[in-house]
DNA sequence: CCCGGCGCTGACAACGTTGTCCAGGGGCTA
DNA sequence: TAGCCCCTGGACAACGTTGTCAGCGCCGGG
């Protein structure tokens, strides 16, 4: 790491903060009265051109900027609104805040974000954060099961649409992808390629969709006739070491899977190269995962999945958030966001013939 | 999408925002003062055990939260940080992002983020409106090349730290990726395995990141004593269509080039893509692109890649952002951090014996 | 017994803005 | 020329919180 200073000496003067300019100042500097100035600087009719020339001129001479912090006060509505979700670096989350950010924009809001981390203490301590800068509306991925403490919040106007999984305990608006019918369809897939042995290695059972991608494999199973061996499904943290520990057990049972139902896109990654390590076997395992990711396609092979465009995910609850801060009335509502199998290859391998 | 609206008709008593309850009325509930509230509140020392149950039963009695926007102007900090990026969605900034959040956590501060959309405009337009809600500090990925427009907030005391590329027209903080050595070594080692004809693949030049590794190539190419031919060179815009036409030109040149260096993440991958698409030909062509992505050691062959870390940029940032806030003095500093050539097959190609 | 001091509490102003309301002046009409 | 109205500008309160300061009991020491 190198540190350079560049060469030239001029400082600019740190007036400390709070020392900015207000609109007393304006006013005073431009001979006008400090309405007047308001005036002005919100663009409000009924001020003279040349009087408005001179307030100009003293803003740019003074650097003034309204603070927005005493506005808010005394508006009532911060034109913000929070986002709190599980982790920004995570690249299902990274779209899914952005098309939140543009339907703020569109409404002219800004938008907070936060990382809950996956821990229910800390979603709350945001959530209570937020609240307290009085944000217009939130957006929540919950990592909880208990939202009472919003139950205040709520009844106080604070519009709240949950996203991906239901709010727990308080009634509320969410926005869903369909996790149970996505699985079911991933797994029929599976199995209308010849796969009667399909493992499943899915997230904390604790977690919504988990639970739900776990209910679809079950009711595509059964649906087929199939039985569910126990030892076909692996629930749990989805950090790669578990992950890849569960995969390879499937894969060397007695009786192994021939197939892997991967419940997200961590764990697809892992199994993607679980396998690829493996030595190669006779007929590949056939692998299907939830959620789409980069260049899934240029694998080989691709890797088939289920997606779920968490985009319109993000878009659709901050709609519904802003018709309710628009006033919108009724009922919390449900939303469930359909998902879609993309076929690459990698779903499409059939089972050893002696199957 | 289909919408379901659960049984329940309670509907909560929706009083409109400001109906809030305030201190005022928890002293009135509580039978106290007001300062004495605002002591509970704060835990401030200097209150009989008896009140402070009184006050914390009328507290949650009636629902109260503290209305941050009233303290953050009455104390002047907001406690919070504001981070233009181009795109949340880019999976180079989000772990950028989330680095700069967990600074700020730590520091007791919140992060407000938008996109720029690498629209300059759109970049003075947050920024000031970031500074219109007095943010302690800023930090930018910067868009445009003429940042004058700050110089009265960083004057007023706005701790500002520009990422990935210097600011324009005023000093200040930054934190860069070595470019240029990223860039010449990555060059360097395709010539060290044995290419001559290389073509180099950009973002727009008016982008500082992008100048700087065209300069990083043309600095390895005449150090290594070779001539850089017009049409091995192309900048612009990074969406595919470009990349690929640009691509493909010079892979079907008269005499085409026998290795390519991709300038950042998007254009490597529309490259491989390309490259995948393409009849085989006998000697495949070698690539190393400028940004690790996920994956790239699963292709065949693995991307070698120069790698920068974006969270490490982040954080580092984020850093000297809180220690200017703390009062760190002395002239703007310029951090570079170092990347790092990871190899992994792709970027060892040999060319063609005839080359 | 009185007084100083301490522990607790509350009244009041201030933060910077916006909404309300009123005043003054100029132009237009009768 | 008088009267009226509109147009512009300003004084003032309020938003909800925190910092300052003063008051009120009560206790212990002189």
């Amino acid at each position: 790491m190198t540190d350079t200073a560049p060469g030239t000496a001029s400082r600019t003067p740190t007036r400390r903060y709070g020392t900015r300019p207000t609109m007393k100042d304006v006013a005073a500097r431009a001979g006008v009265g400090l309405k007047t100035v308001s005036r002005v600087v919100n663009g409000e009719p009924g001020v003279t051109p040349d009087t408005e020339r001179r307030v100009q001129e003293a803003i740019t001479a003074l650097g003034f900027r309204r603070n927005d912090s005493a506005r808010i006060l005394r508006k009532g509505r911060t034109a913000s609104i929070g986002l709190v979700l599980e982790d920004l670096a995570d690249p299902f989350y990274g779209p899914l805040s952005r098309a939140v950010e543009e339907v703020a924009r569109a409404h002219g809001a800004l938008l907070i974000n936060g990382s809950s981390a996956e821990d229910p203490e800390r979603e709350q301590e945001l959530v209570l954060a937020l609240c307290a800068r009085r944000v217009d509306g939130l957006v929540i991925i919950p990592a909880g099961h208990d939202h009472r403490y919003l139950a205040p919040e709520m009844a106080a106007g604070v519009a709240t649409v949950f996203v991906d999984r239901p709010a727990g305990r308080v009634e509320a608006d969410a926005v869903l992808a369909d996790s149970f019918g996505g699985s079911q369809d991933a797994v029929a897939h599976l199995i209308a390629h010849g796969h009667r042995r399909i493992g499943f290695l899915g997230d904390l059972p604790g977690i919504h969709t988990a639970a739900e991608r776990l209910r679809g494999y079950h009711a595509a199973m059964s649906e087929a006739g199939l039985p569910v061996h126990d030892a076909w499904v692996s629930l749990g943290p989805t950090d790669p070491e578990r992950v890849r520990t569960a995969a390879t057990a499937m894969l060397d049972a007695a009786e192994p899977v021939t197939a892997l139902f991967a419940g997200n896109n961590r764990v697809t990654v892992t199994v993607v190269r679980v396998l690829a390590e493996r030595p190669a076997p006779a007929v590949p395992v056939a692998l299907i995962g939830f959620d789409d990711f980069e260049l899934a396609d240029l694998l080989s092979p691709g890797i088939s999945v289920i997606a779920q465009d968490s985009a319109q995910l993000g878009r659709t609850a901050a709609d519904l958030l802003f018709r309710r801060l628009d006033g919108a009335g009724g009922d919390p509502r449900r939303l469930v966001l359909p998902t879609r199998l993309i076929p690459r290859g990698s779903g499409e391998l059939p089972p050893p013939a002696a199957s």
